[in-house]
DNA sequence: CTTAATTGAATTGCATGCAATTTAATTGCT
DNA sequence: AGCAATTAAATTGCATGCAATTCAATTAAG
């Protein structure tokens, strides 16, 4: 099979589509959750990396590293920020040693959030067997290479 | 591995992410190919369905036909819909019998457009070898069963 | 036959994504 | 020091997604 195939052409189609749906499909299903937490998917993946950072990191992350773990520019986090700062999860903070630097730090009720989020999560993942499990961690490697590839 | 387990929390954070970021990278990939079209990639999808129904039905479908087929209701199609009309891509008529129906026909530039798409999908894919191909396969049959047991 | 329920689009409102531009701060260079 | 280039956010404009509501046409029920 050849790049060039028909065939290949059809199944870029289907790729590119099932990829846009499934992206979806799967925020849909977090809607519920995410509605009893009072977040939008997009306000959520900038949390969990917040939570993330936490644990594994020293500083606080600026907007630009952020960006980069979500691949999302200032002209989208911006707004999402000022909305997470809004609810009281976020603090935003112009770095004192480089004013152009804005750095983000949870607040105490954005730390208490992320124990709300495990119960609903595991809840959420109960629906799948291990067989699921299985089968989602093929997929995520698969779209890693995906990725690595798309990034050239 | 169960569900409850922190390993399946975290590929949980994983995948739904990957997910997510590896759509939007597809978008990227696609965006020089498109912009010489013209088109977005939401309208290029929706321009997809509109040739393949041509060659596989006798009808054309109606507005929630291609939602049905997209995943996509009223409230994104009507507006992208009448930008592919004002493009002179798309007709859409309310059908005689039932007023109700917006029913959507390719213009001769829509139909004419597709033939531009082969050699630029073509040359896109043509970053791609062939083993890529046979993961992209192994991709696609992996977002499938996913979207299905989503659809639960 | 009339009215209630249903259905398919359109509309409204809000939150992204993302390109392009602007603004402000910092760095580099001479 | 002085000025150009670079950098990080913010802003602006446009096109989605999607929930909720509205509107018009059709169907179902009594």
């Amino acid at each position: 099979m050849s790049a060039f195939d028909t065939a290949g052409l059809q199944l870029d189609n289907q790729l590119c589509f099932k990829l846009y749906a499934a992206s979806r499909a799967v925020i849909r299903a977090y809607k519920p959750m995410l509605d009893a937490l009072g977040l939008t998917y997009p306000q959520y993946l900038a949390m969990l990396v917040l939570w993330e950072w936490q644990e594994r990191a020293p500083e606080q992350p600026t907007l630009k590293a952020l960006g980069q773990r979500l691949q999302l520019d200032s002209g989208t986090l911006t707004p999402l920020l000022k909305r997470l700062e809004q609810m009281d999860l976020v603090q935003r903070r112009r770095e004192q040693t480089d004013e152009r630097e804005v750095h983000l730090a949870l607040s105490e009720a954005g730390r208490a959030l992320q124990a709300q989020v495990l119960p609903l999560k595991a809840q959420l993942l109960c629906q799948f067997g291990d067989q699921d499990l299985l089968e989602m961690e093929g997929l995520r490697r698969s779209l890693d290479r995906l990725l690595a590839r798309l990034s050239d």
